[in-house]
DNA sequence: TCATCATATTCCGATATCGGCATGCGTCAA
DNA sequence: TTGACGCATGCCGATATCGGAATATGATGA
């Protein structure tokens, strides 16, 4: 019994902001709180839809939630985020590194750096 | 067959660094190249395992091959992660915000709004 | 209380994901 | 060539995920 097909990916920070429409509600809170409605309109998605992003957000904290009435105003608390940052950053100095000693892959990766 | 479930999440870098196995294996990488079977081996993997989760690493171009002999040793690139890195410092400015005062925090509002 | 607005939850179908296992493929050495 | 090694891929079952639609819950005001 319990087959386990997955690891605990969930509710963790790195999974919640996977997804592309989850980064784009931590964004839009940045300029402020709103409300549900507001955020799906803003975002082109459907209300349901809306409020079971902000529940994976609200299960990790990286954002909180404020009654005000009828509306509930949703807003952001990004201290969660600062961990994604630091890690990433712990690879800082390997992103810009030459790659010395595999010579012809090397230029590849400068012409693919040019690039971008 | 055109339902269409989920978005283009896979094959992108934040979706690469959800999962916490593919996040050690970067890590580890950052020592130094490696063959899977050492790979799998020091993070308690089968074989097939930690090729899956290279290949994931590899469709996102934060991991390079180098085939040596029968070995193929896997060598860290990362410079996607320099994307995530700047996503999440968009946020630095709000996570030492005091969640207690409202005005404080639409102070910082102002002012950042007036950077960007 | 009742109607209404705002939001949350549930159910659903389609698909994606992960781990385990078996097997295929490529490389080297004898 | 053959066999052994290193690795990749394919298949499977279990589960997770996402979007859409319908519905449930909650708060407000008449």
């Amino acid at each position: 019994m319990m087959t386990m097909a997955r690891a605990a990916t969930t509710s963790d920070v790195f999974n919640a902001i996977a997804e592309p429409q989850r980064r784009e509600i931590l964004v839009l809170l940045r300029a402020g709180e709103r409300p549900v409605t507001e955020l799906a309109q803003e975002l082109g998605m459907t209300q349901p839809g809306a409020s079971k992003h902000l529940r994976v957000l609200r299960e990790v904290r990286l954002v909180r939630v404020r009654g005000a009435g009828k509306q509930r105003l949703y807003g952001l608390d990004a201290r969660g985020l600062r961990p994604v940052h630091e890690w990433t950053g712990g690879f800082e100095r390997f992103w810009n590194e030459s790659f010395d000693r595999l010579d012809t892959y090397v230029q590849d990766l400068k012409q693919t750096q040019q690039e971008e």
